[in-house]
RNA sequence: CGCGGAGUGGAGCAGCUUGGUAGCUCGUCGGGCUCAUAACCCGAAGGCCGUAGGUUCAAAUCCUGCCUCCGCAACCA
């Protein structure tokens, strides 16, 4: 017989930039959403993997003198490295280097070629060798480089287009026939209004070769490589071995995607139009979720330091963590992560009210019964009233979290875990006892045991290790595969007289930490020339699942720098003389410097969200003076001004201890 | 008028599609139980559902204007 199937696919990971808290939750939902449906008695496919091709990644190797293919090896690995750390079982990695993906792009991109979808096309613009881009004669200021100020040479260079735009009409349509295309709805909304507000473009998907070579080359074109979404995306389905792969023709009728929102576009638009032009069908659903937001309790606010979300994995445990994150992220919004919050969850709702009723009733068990599973008498209507209430919590779990609603299929399950919390109280098993009921004791009991055998069942690809031990403790075996749908028919899972475990204790409480002073290492780490390098996520780059959060990990590993390489910076006290906000930028500020020379030096800062102008003015800052001068948003600046802090925590500028001559060298 | 989201008891959220007693978790206060992880159970206080209008017998829920926050985009040497 054959099953139902269900794939699901986390974006391939860009190996330029390093392992964050994003990639973790992506993989970790992509995880508990397979684990669910091979519960659900599907026959299910995860996929996950990197994406190695691109420019930057040839300027990254040779930052660090090694070859693109080293380096994607390396990061790949890192990635890879991360996964079972998660708890996370994929059925396959993929890298777009991977001899197999290079070949079906091939095959792809010639099959929508052949169908007259791929042209050649001329695209002039004036190139700035200094911006390494096209500027249209809009920007162009005075015939100059914005940036640069120097004039841009006009270069005309052919590249191939994807005839995009021929799709947009169709693709409105079936976002409209089918509403759960994308979810949750804002996202699908944000995709029509995208449709309607004007022509799509078609998409450049070449670079020539004299360009750039890391790439793969177009089948019918070898002077060119393919550039980013044709590569990229394609690995959905080159990883199912299509065209002619049997798990290709298994799987891809019921692929669903995770994607953060950072990603949408490329999915929602370029992907199924390219799916459309190849002869393939749609993937069934794109489930879209938000940013984790490194906001800090106020314990933590107080102290300075940063809670930071990856070292809770480690502290808390794996099964906390994954409660927390799937509980917390309303799927689709975006969610806070502190350290207050999770021990809260995992006290109120895993300690006091799943681990505790373990507890009780494991330790009854133990008393009354031996420790063996009781065999249950005549049903009561507390009982029958109970067993309908668990029947229909598993039935909205499981739709819940079959839709990617996690929080709410997660609460569904609790309203039975305190349903059946009252219930030990109203039943007082303890009384029975002490009155010699037996039968109605092992009644109670077998009710409450068959429950909680359930819950853990439930669990299981929330909590794997958790969970499982919940099934131990209850002489269950540990399921892979299943069929949850039958929990809801039957109430006789559990064999009377199988042995239970004396006692409980799987998820013992946490103390809040106390608010003691922690000097670490992360006050220094903050310490960093202005906000720039962060926001290196350039636009059209599939390389994150989640560009914002948890930055503060990915930058700490600077390679080590020579002392020359330190002596070119000119560093220097400057007096802040005017500062004004930018006219035209919410984020810039302007000032007037004086660095002991003839003219007061003119630099923008984009610290204008954590400071008034007109507090600045007189304060001794630290400046970069040799900085190549650069116009920004209209206005130029000569330098950069140094703070310390990042935007979550706030800024602070770097001063001189004592009052120093405007001009003095800093080193 | 760049795009989009949100404003609901102290905190965090649900409810809004398909109008009709405002719900959940945490927190606070009082009580109960003793099987249990200082847990569990019961009860109470606390909200004119951002604001001004409109539709309706009836609006948190539909429509319009306004205010305030937050993402995205643009500027972050």
């Amino acid at each position: 017989m054959s099953k139902d199937t269900f794939f699901v696919s986390t974006p391939i990971y860009y190996v330029n930039a390093r392992p964050h808290l994003g990639h973790a939750y992506t993989s970790t939902l992509a995880d508990a959403i397979t684990r669910f449906s091979r519960l659900m008695g599907k026959d299910s496919f995860m996929l996950t993997g990197t994406d190695e091709h691109g420019d930057k990644i040839v300027q990254s190797a040779e930052k660090q003198g090694i070859t693109p293919q080293q380096l994607t090896d390396n990061v790949s690995a890192e990635f890879k490295a991360l996964l079972p750390k998660l708890g996370v079982r994929y059925n396959k990695f993929i890298r777009t280097t991977d001899a197999g993906h290079k070949s079906a792009v091939q095959k792809f991109l010639q099959k929508v070629y052949d169908k007259g979808d791929i042209y050649f096309g001329e695209y002039g613009g004036h190139y700035c060798y200094g911006c390494e881009r096209f500027y249209t004669e809009k920007e162009l200021e005075n015939g100059l480089c914005p940036q640069h100020q120097v004039a841009p040479t006009f270069i005309s260079e052919k590249n191939y287009f994807f005839r995009m735009s021929k799709y947009q009409d169709w693709l409105k349509q079936y976002i409209l026939d089918n509403p759960d295309y994308i979810r949750p709805e804002r996202y699908r909304n944000e995709v029509l209004a995208l449709l309607d507000s004007g022509a799509l473009e078609d998409l450049c998907i070449s670079r020539p070769k004299t360009r750039l070579e890391w790439g793969i080359e177009l089948p019918f074109d070898r002077n060119f490589v393919c550039y980013v979404w044709f590569d990229a995306l394609v690995n959905y389905i080159s990883a199912l071995d299509w065209p002619a792969g049997e798990n290709f023709a298994r799987y891809w009728p019921n692929a669903q995607h995770i994607i953060a929102k950072d990603i949408l576009k490329p999915h929602a638009v370029f992907w199924p139009t390219m799916l459309k032009a190849a002869g393939i069908e749609p993937y069934r659903h794109l489930n879209v979720h938000g940013y984790w937001l490194a906001r800090n309790t106020k314990m933590s606010k107080s102290l300075g330091n940063v809670v930071d979300p990856l070292k809770l994995v480690e502290t808390y445990g794996l099964d906390v963590f994954r409660y927390f994150a799937l509980h917390e992220m309303h799927f689709g919004s975006d969610a806070s992560f502190s350290e207050e919050a999770l021990i809260t969850r995992q006290n109120a709702d895993l300690a006091n009210d799943l681990g505790n009723l373990f507890s009780r009733v494991l330790s009854m068990a133990s008393k009354y019964f031996g420790g063996l599973a009781p065999a249950p008498g005549q049903y009561g209507d507390e009982e029958k009233r109970i067993q309908e209430l668990a029947a229909n919590s598993m039935r909205n779990f499981q739709t819940l979290f079959g839709n990617f609603r996690f929080s709410a299929a997660l609460e569904a399950l609790w309203e039975l875990v305190r349903a059946l919390n009252k219930y030990v109280d109203a039943a007082a098993p303890w009384t029975l006892f002490k009155q010699e009921k037996t039968e109605q004791l092992g009644t109670v009991m077998y009710t409450l045991l068959e429950c909680q055998r359930k819950i853990a069942l439930h669990l299981l690809p929330v909590m794997p290790d958790s969970a499982a031990k919940m099934l131990e403790q209850l002489g269950q075996p540990v399921p892979d595969d299943y069929n949850l749908q039958c929990e809801l028919e039957s109430f006789n899972g559990l064999k009377p007289g199988i042995a239970l475990a004396s006692s409980s204790n799987i998820f013992p409480r946490l103390e809040l930490p106390v608010a003691e002073a922690k000097p670490d290492a992360k006050a220094e780490k903050a310490a960093k020339p202005m906000q720039g390098q962060a926001a290196q996520a350039q636009a059209g780059q599939a390389q994150s699942a989640q560009a914002k959060p948890a930055q503060a990990q990915s930058e700490q590993d600077k390679p080590l720098i020579e002392f020359s390489d330190f002596q070119k910076l000119d560093l220097r006290v400057g007096v802040i003389l005017e500062a004004s906000k930018h006219p035209d930028a919410d984020k810039l500020l302007a000032f007037k410097v004086d660095l002991g020379e003839a003219e007061p030096r003119g630099i923008v800062s984009g610290i204008a969200m954590h400071f008034k102008p007109e507090e600045l003015v007189g304060k001794q800052v630290i400046v970069v003076a040799n900085l190549p001068p650069r116009k920004i948003r209209g206005i130029m600046s000569k330098g950069m001004i140094l703070t310390a802090g990042d935007d979550e925590n706030g800024l602070t500028l770097l001063t001189p201890l004592a009052e120093s001559r405007p001009g003095a060298m800093v080193s």
